[in-house]
RNA sequence: GGGGGCGUAGCUCAAUUGGUUAGAGUACCGGACUGUCGAUCCGGUGGUUGCGGGUUCGACCCCCGUCGCCCUCGCCA
C-alpha cells in the first residue's frame, strides 16, 4: 500500500494527530486556512475535513529542505499545500486547548504547493460573516467551513442509518421513475419535454407515490427509497424545489404497524445521525385532540402550556365579550404561562394582543394571579370566589399569567395555538436541543375549498377513509376522516402517511364525490386502478423530509444549510446560473416555442 | 400574485437625515518581528454607492422604474 503512494501523498489528515504521533514524520494535505508569519519562523494552519493542524518552520531547522521556509513565507490563504515535516509535542502555554490537534504542530522539512488560490470572495470562517448571496454563488468555497462540512457528514451518516435500518427489517431500496406523467391535483409540475412523442411531457415527480403503491400491488411488501421530489411552488426557509424524502410503504398493515416502525427508524436514525436520544414512546394524538389542546396540527411538545376550555365558566360571565361570544356560539379559551407574570409588562401583554388580532382574534383577555386572585383587564369581573374558579379551571398558580381569546372556535384555536407557540418561545421553552416527537392521526379527509367551491382532498387522494363500508361521501363531509398520519417533531410537520384505499371501487367513488370524472381518472391513475384490479393487498406507508429533519437536529435556519447546493427563493442556481436558455436548435428538436419576452 | 426588509471597497458595515475629497474594520500587497494560534506593529492598493431615469445649484440620501437576495401571506393533494 505504501509503495502506491505518491511522495506528495498524505500519511495522516488534519485532524488526527496527537501527543502520541510525536517524532513521527508525516504527509498533510490541505488548504492553508491561516498564516502567521514571525520573520525568522512562521506558522500556517492546515485544514481539511477532519480537522485543522498548525505547520511550524523555521529558516534554521535540520533536516529543511533549501526553498521550503520561502516557499511557505509567499503563500496565502486556501493555496493547497503538501507537508512533509515532524510531529512535535508543543509544551506550556504553546498548547492550543482550543483545539484537538493543539498540542502538536508538524515541523515541516519539504512542501509541494499542490494549487495555488486565488484570494477568495469571502473568508473562509467558521462563522458565517458574508451574506447568503455571495455563498451560494460560491457554493464550492462556502462548503469549505466547518458548519456545512459537519452537516454534509451528518446528513449522510443519518441517511445510512436509515438504510441500515429499513435494510434490517427486510425493506427493499427500489428505484422509481424520475420521468413521469403529470397529475393536475397537487403541487404544479416541473415538466420535461419529450423529442420523440412532440407537444408530449414527462412530469417530475412530487413524490413516487402512485410507483411505491404499484410496488405493493406488485408483491414487493416492504419498499422504501431515498426520493428526490420536485415541487413547482413558490419557496420559504424549508421549501426548496427539489428536496429529499425517506419514502416507504408497508403491506398487510395496519397504522400501528407503520407507526411502529417508523418510530423504530427515526430512533436509530437520530441517535446514530445525531447522538439525539429521543423520548420513547411518542405520544399519539388524535387529529381533533390535537387541535383542541395545541390549536394546531403538529403540535409542539417541547412544553406544555396547553389550551384550556373555559366556555362553561365563561357562559355565566358579566363580561360581555366572554358571554356575547358564547351566547354566538363561539367559545372562550385559555393557555396558563407558567410564572410569566412578571415576564410580561403592559406593553408586552399589548404586543401579543397585536399578535392574536393579526389572526383574527377580536382581542386577547389577561389576568395575572397572585396569592388573592386575579388582577388584569378581566379582573373586575372575577372577584373573590369566580377568580378562584377560573384559576383552578386554568391551573394557575400565583406568578402565572392567564391569557383567553373568545370568538368562533376556528378563530379561537388558531389565535390561541399560534400565541402559546409565540409565548413559549419568548419564555425559552422551545430549546432547539430538546426533541420531541408526536403523531397525529385521523385527519379529515376533505376540506372544503372556498375558492373552487367545492370540496378536495385534504391529505392525499389514495388515503383511506377509517370507515372501509363508508357509502356516502357527501353525508357530513367534514367529519369523514382518513387513515392519515402525520409525524411532527418539535412544531415541524416531518412525515405523511395513510393506510391506503386497496379497492378499485372505493378509489372510485373518491374520485366521483370529488368530480374528477371516469374519463379524467382513467387518464391521470388509469394504470393504478387498473392495478387493484388484479388483486392489490391492504397497504399503508409514509414519506419523511430528510433536509427538514437534518435542519431540525442540527439546529440549524433553513434546509438550505444542509443541502450541497440549494437554490434561492426564485428557483435560481446562483452557482450553476440555471435555469439558463437553450439554443433555438434545441427548442426546435422538441418542437417548443418560448412565448416568454425576451430578458434584457 | 400580495406585504415587508436589504443592496455603499474583495468581504462586513458607517456616512451628522440633501452639502463640497464617501470612511472604518477585515481581506489583499509591501515592510518589521524566533512562539503565534482571528498574532502584533508600520505603510499602501482598492469605489460606476445594484442598474436606468427624474427632481435639485448639489443625490449614497428624495421620487419613479427595474434587477437581485432574504422573510412572510396566498400556494405547497
Amino acid at each position: 500500500m505504501a509503495s502506491k503512494r505518491s511522495s506528495w501523498q498524505r500519511t495522516h489528515t488534519c485532524g488526527e494527530l496527537t501527543a502520541r504521533h510525536e517524532g513521527t514524520e508525516v504527509v498533510l494535505n490541505g488548504w492553508i486556512e491561516n498564516h502567521r508569519h514571525h520573520g525568522q519562523i512562521l506558522f500556517l494552519d492546515l485544514r481539511d475535513r477532519y480537522g485543522v493542524t498548525q505547520v511550524f518552520c523555521d529558516q534554521e531547522v535540520a533536516g529543511t529542505v533549501s526553498g521550503t521556509f520561502e516557499t511557505l513565507r509567499r503563500l496565502g490563504a486556501e493555496d493547497v499545500l503538501s507537508v512533509r515535516g515532524t510531529v512535535r509535542r508543543r509544551e506550556g502555554d504553546k498548547i492550543n486547548k482550543n483545539r484537538s490537534t493543539g498540542e502538536i504542530e508538524l515541523v515541516a522539512l519539504q512542501v509541494t504547493v499542490l494549487s495555488e488560490a486565488e484570494t477568495p470572495p469571502f473568508e473562509i470562517l467558521d462563522k458565517a460573516e458574508a451574506n447568503e448571496e455571495l455563498r451560494m454563488q460560491y457554493r464550492y468555497l462556502d462548503l469549505r467551513r466547518r458548519p456545512l462540512q459537519e452537516a454534509m457528514q451528518k446528513r449522510a451518516r443519518f441517511v445510512t442509518a436509515i438504510r441500515n435500518y429499513l435494510q434490517d427489517n427486510r425493506f427493499i431500496d427500489i428505484e422509481t421513475p424520475i420521468l413521469t406523467k403529470s397529475t393536475p391535483e397537487g403541487a404544479r409540475d416541473y415538466l420535461v419535454p419529450s423529442r420523440v412523442h412532440p407537444g408530449k411531457f414527462f412530469a417530475l415527480p412530487q413524490s413516487p407515490q402512485i410507483f411505491k403503491q404499484l410496488c405493493m400491488v406488485g408483491g414487493l411488501d416492504r419498499y422504501y427509497q431515498i426520493a428526490r421530489c420536485f415541487r413547482d411552488e413558490d419557496l420559504r426557509a424549508d421549501r426548496q424545489p427539489e428536496f429529499t424524502q425517506i419514502d416507504l410503504e408497508m403491506s398487510f398493515v395496519e397504522e400501528h404497524d407503520v407507526l411502529d416502525m417508523v418510530e423504530g427508524m427515526v430512533i436509530h436514525g437520530l441517535r446514530e445521525g445525531f447522538g439525539i436520544e429521543l423520548p420513547q414512546p411518542f405520544p399519539r394524538f388524535d387529529f381533533f385532540e390535537a387541535m383542541e389542546k395545541y390549536g394546531c396540527d403538529k403540535p409542539d411538545l417541547r412544553f406544555g402550556m396547553t389550551l384550556i376550555d373555559v366556555t362553561e365558566l365563561a357562559k355565566k360571565s358579566d363580561f360581555k365579550v366572554f358571554a356575547t361570544a358564547v351566547a354566538t356560539g363561539g367559545t372562550v379559551r385559555g393557555i396558563c404561562a407558567e410564572g410569566a407574570a412578571e415576564k410580561f409588562s403592559r406593553k408586552g401583554i399589548d404586543e401579543l394582543t397585536a399578535f392574536v388580532t393579526g389572526l383574527g382574534a377580536k382581542g386577547l383577555a389577561w389576568a395575572k394571579v397572585t396569592a388573592n386572585g386575579v388582577e388584569g383587564s378581566i379582573a373586575k369581573f372575577y372577584e373573590g370566589d369566580k377568580g378562584k374558579e377560573l384559576i383552578a379551571a386554568m391551573g394557575g398558580k400565583p406568578g402565572d399569567l392567564l391569557l383567553f381569546v373568545a370568538d368562533q372556535k376556528k378563530i379561537v384555536l388558531k389565535a390561541l395555538g399560534d400565541l402559546r407557540l409565540k409565548v413559549g418561545g419568548i419564555l425559552g421553552l422551545r430549546d432547539p436541543k430538546v426533541f420531541r416527537c408526536c403523531w397525529v392521526l385521523n385527519f379529515p379527509m376533505f376540506e372544503y375549498n372556498e375558492d373552487k367551491g367545492r370540496w378536495q382532498f385534504a391529505h392525499n387522494p389514495f388515503s383511506a377513509p377509517v370507515d372501509w363500508d363508508i357509502q356516502d361521501f357527501g353525508k357530513d363531509t367534514d367529519q369523514i376522516r382518513s387513515r392519515a398520519y402525520d409525524f411532527v417533531m418539535n412544531g415541524w410537520e416531518l412525515g405523511s402517511g395513510s393506510i391506503r384505499i386497496h379497492r378499485t371501487e372505493l378509489q372510485a367513488r373518491v374520485f366521483e364525490f370529488l368530480g374528477i370524472g371516469k374519463e379524467q381518472q382513467r387518464a391521470n391513475f388509469g394504470f393504478l386502478l387498473d392495478a387493484y384490479k388484479y388483486g392489490g393487498p391492504p397497504h399503508g406507508g409514509i414519506a419523511l423530509g430528510v433536509d427538514r429533519i437534518v435542519t431540525l437536529a442540527l439546529g440549524r435556519e433553513g434546509i438550505r444549510d444542509v443541502i450541497a447546493f440549494p437554490k434561492t427563493a426564485m428557483a435560481y442556481d446562483l452557482m450553476a446560473e440555471a435555469p439558463g436558455s437553450v439554443s433555438a436548435e434545441q427548442m426546435a428538436e422538441l418542437q417548443i416555442v418560448s412565448t416568454a419576452k425576451p430578458q434584457p
